[in-house]
DNA sequence: ACGAGGATGCTCT
DNA sequence: GAGCATCCTCGTC
C-alpha cells in the first residue's frame, strides 16, 4: 500500500462520462508474480449504470456487478464470453454503478512479461481481453481499488487537445448509437 | 486492412 | 436455454 492519489480519487468521483475521456493518457501499472508491468491507456468506454440499456448494472444488483456499486476507484473484473477478462474502473458515487471498461493500452514497462502473458508479440494490449490478460488482472482482483491495490491507476500527461475522438462503442447490441467510447489518436 | 465464423462457458431468465 | 462490454484464424482485397 502507498498513498493514494487525492486529486485521482476526486476525479474519479466525477460523472462517469466526464471521467472517461480523462483516462485517456493515465496509465495503469501492476506489479504481479514480482513483474512489474505498464500501459498507457488509449481507448476506454463509459457505461452509465441504470440510465444504460448496454450496462452490466441496467437491470440492477446481481452478484457479477456488485463492485459497480462500491466506491469510485473500485475495479470491477468480469468474464466475457466465458473465456477473457475484462476490466473497468467504477466512478461517481457509492451506490450508482457507473463504470469506464478499458478498452486498449500501449505498453510501456514489461513488455517481455506481456509476450508472455499472451503468448505472441503483437497487438499485446490493444482491446479489452487483451489488456487484462498482458496486465495479468483476473476475477482475483475484482473489488480492489485501483488508487492503493496492485492494480494501480496513475496520472499521467493531459491528451493535446484535438487527440480524444469519441465513437459509439463496440461489441453492444443495444444503444449502440451513444458515442461513449473515447479513443486516443496520435 | 478488413470481415466472417467458430471457440468457449458464465450469467441471468 | 439464450445471449453475451471477445479473441483468434483464415479468407479476401
Amino acid at each position: 500500500m502507498t498513498t493514494p492519489d487525492r486529486a485521482l480519487a476526486e476525479l474519479l468521483a466525477e460523472p462517469v462520462l466526464e471521467v472517461a475521456p480523462r483516462l485517456l493518457g493515465m496509465r495503469i501499472r501492476t506489479e504481479l508474480d514480482g513483474q512489474p508491468t505498464e500501459v498507457t491507456l488509449n481507448e476506454v468506454e463509459a457505461y452509465v449504470g441504470a440510465l444504460d440499456p448496454a450496462s452490466h448494472a441496467y437491470r440492477g444488483r446481481t452478484p457479477r456487478n456488485e463492485a459497480m456499486f462500491a466506491a469510485a476507484g473500485t475495479l470491477y473484473v468480469y468474464k466475457s464470453y466465458g473465456i477473457h477478462w475484462c476490466m473497468n474502473i467504477v466512478t461517481g458515487q457509492v451506490g450508482v454503478p457507473h463504470a469506464v471498461l478499458l478498452r486498449g493500452g500501449v505498453p510501456l514497462v514489461g513488455e517481455e512479461t506481456m509476450v508472455n502473458r499472451r503468448g505472441r508479440r503483437d497487438h499485446l494490449a490493444d482491446g479489452p481481453g487483451k489488456l487484462t490478460q498482458a496486465l495479468g488482472v483476473t476475477g482475483e482482483h475484482n473489488g480492489s481499488s485501483v488508487l492503493d491495490g496492485r492494480v494501480r491507476l496513475l496520472p499521467g500527461d493531459a491528451p493535446p487537445s484535438g487527440t480524444v475522438a469519441a465513437t459509439p462503442r463496440i461489441g453492444i447490441t443495444r444503444a449502440v448509437d451513444l458515442p461513449w467510447r473515447f479513443v486516443l489518436r496520435l
